[in-house]
DNA sequence: ACTATATATGAGTTATTATTCATATGAAAA
DNA sequence: TTTTCATATGAATAATAACTCATATATAGT
């Protein structure tokens, strides 16, 4: 692990350590959609939409397309697909009850 | 991305969004460690460590190993090391000045 | 220009998470 | 069996992040 590589991970982790930025990227992650579109699929308030949608765009999570009034946003699905399948590899490895854990003391993961 | 993932991968994200916990895992990526060597390590004090590997082995990021007094802390490599990989991904291709972001209007990455 | 529509932003509040300090537990040595 | 060393835990505080509501901006149509 190089050098710097740990505040990297921590603005990646922080970024995404958030229910209603997964919930928008499970979506967008099938098809590109505008912010109303995806307020009212998770029937959240517009501007909670946006200001979730900001910083998965600061960070390249997302990429913006301004068409008209409409603002269609889309998926990093190289950088997102990866990740979202080494953590499924490891739900199924290690959590494979889906919420309890392998070691019998750790019942939180 | 399958129904549930989201919460899996929330559970995930926030367990890793923390820089202790990251500053923790870089050195353990390395070579186990007991407590207080990372404690001794990073500069922090014991309990600080305390508190933060207790998720990391919840969510089996790390596994434990009791000899005698002290508990010697071990990676996750399986898990660990693809996830690293993807974010050297992410950043080199669209956070490649380090702290600045491919797209201009995006500073913050 | 004026109105409607779509999105973004700011500031205040609330909620969540991290840190600290004191103390408890547990294992080995004297 | 009590002392020491190593780690864990609890509770209070501090720090951070999320959410809400009001409002601003920007684009297009009339």
């Amino acid at each position: 692990m190089k050098k710097g590589l740990t505040e990297i991970c921590y603005r990646f982790f922080t970024n995404l350590a958030n229910p209603t930025r997964l919930a928008a990227l499970e979506h967008l992650m099938q098809n590109p959609l505008s912010v109303n579109e995806l307020a009212a699929v998770l029937g959240q308030e517009q501007s909670m939409i946006s200001h979730n949608l900001k910083p998965l765009l600061e960070c390249n999570f997302i990429t913006i397309q301004k068409k008209g009034k409409k603002h269609i946003y889309t998926a990093n699905q190289e950088t997102l697909t990866p990740i979202f399948e080494s953590i499924q590899n490891h739900a199924q490895k290690f959590c494979p009850t889906g919420g309890k854990c392998v070691r019998e003391e750790n019942l939180t993961c």
